[in-house]
DNA sequence: TATCCACCGGAATTTATGGAAG
DNA sequence: CTTCCATAAATTCCGGTGGATA
């Protein structure tokens, strides 16, 4: 059933993006000036979690490729310090012999010394970039501009330093797909990576539909129905292998992004789950009262309110826990019950397991 | 309505860790 | 080995918000 698993993978880039031409236009326009040697624009690249976004700087940065060669490299933020994303740009970046073990200031002359030609970083996932240090080392570096990757421009911008927020244009703001669009995305990717005529554009259109203009479920979900199908023998695709696929998909994507943090968040994560629906000081209180036995032997102990704030907050973003309301009112709850913890308040049996869906699982 | 209380999250401060210098 | 320093993580402090209560 499926003759090229690549196209869809996570990474995989169609030559063609579809369906985004103003986006690449106004992308473009703001890299132009490294083509004539002179420092690219800082660009803010924001939308929800799937729609493209990164495929899209990828995607400009081949572009520019055919006209000059710019140096520009991809640094995955999430979960990485100053020194991890400074060091990742040094080394990509041409022009440098190696240095290790070193401060954000050595790093920032270092820098400064290796790069005589426009450069461009993609900072993916700058949401969680630790503070601004590494944008104010940016900003000291001229020729080097970046394309921040963020889900919420607002947010990222009143974190970000002055000189930052005055310099950097954008925000270039992805949507979700329309069905048509997205129906169309799945065609082309069917049409690569499937046998011929598995799968109908009714059925594409549902999909498209049913994951709301987000690309990267679209197309896991695809995949997994073209796996289900093989499973059961089928020589098409059918309307129930998508309907499972669906499940398999998503339970796909929320688990990793779970096993992605750290053993905190597991323990809130198990504690709203099994609560089903929680207001926030009686899960405070549960956290406190079993507490101690599910970190009896880690190298890790319990943490207190305002750091638990802050894991919920990112179990939040990870779309993994739902939180309802605000200050007093506020109730958590976990988006997908199905998803389910890797420990309970009874025993404490973690099982780490790589991502087989193969993606970086990015939000 | 006025007041209180619990929670949220920004900012400042402290603590823990690892690596380099002496 | 000890000291010093940089960084990341956690905590402390606190103003803001909005239900609950008198």
């Amino acid at each position: 059933m499926i003759t090229d698993p690549r196209v869809f993978r996570d990474d995989h880039l169609p030559r063609e993006l579809k369906h985004r031409e103003a986006e690449i236009e106004d992308l473009s326009h703001a890299l132009d000036p490294a083509l004539a040697g002179r420092p690219a624009a800082d660009v803010l690249l924001a939308g929800p979690s799937g729609v493209g976004k990164t495929a899209l700087a990828r995607h400009t940065l081949g572009k520019l490729d055919q006209f000059a060669t710019v140096a520009h490299t991809h640094i995955q933020c999430l979960g990485e310090s100053t020194t991890d994303v400074l060091q990742a740009a040094l080394d990509d970046l041409p022009g440098h012999s190696a240095t290790d073990a070193a401060s954000v200031d050595d790093l920032r002359v270092a820098l400064r010394e290796a790069v005589d030609q426009p450069a461009i970083l993609v900072l993916d996932e700058a949401d969680s970039l630790p503070e601004t240090d590494v944008l104010d080392v940016l900003d000291d570096v001229p020729l080097v501009s970046f394309i921040a990757v963020v889900h919420d421009p607002q947010r990222w911008l009143s974190r970000a330093p002055d000189a930052v927020r005055r310099a950097v244009s954008g925000p270039i703001q992805l949507g979700r797909y329309g069905v048509d669009e997205l129906s169309s995305i799945l065609r082309a990717r069917a049409n690569v990576g499937l046998r011929p005529s598995v799968v109908s554009d009714d059925q594409l259109r549902g999909i498209a539909d049913e994951v709301a203009g987000v690309a990267r479920s679209g197309i896991q979900v695809l995949r997994a129905a073209a796996e289900v199908a093989s499973e059961r023998g089928h020589a098409r695709i059918h309307d129930t292998d998508i309907e499972d696929a669906y499940e398999r998909a998503q339970h796909r994507i929320r688990r990793s992004k779970l096993y992605s943090l750290t053993f905190h968040h597991h323990v809130l994560y198990g504690l709203v789950h099994e609560a089903g629906e929680v207001p926030a000081g009686e899960l405070h209180d549960r956290y406190d009262a079993v507490g101690e036995q599910m970190y009896y032997g880690r190298e890790r102990t319990p943490v207190g309110r305002r750091s638990r704030r802050n894991k919920l907050r990112k179990l939040v973003e990870y779309e993994l826990v739902e939180a309802v309301g605000d200050s007093k009112s506020r109730v958590y709850r976990v988006v997908d019950e199905s998803v389910t913890p890797s420990l309970d308040s009874g025993m404490c049996v973690e099982s780490v397991e790589s991502d087989d869906a193969g993606n970086t699982t990015s939000f």
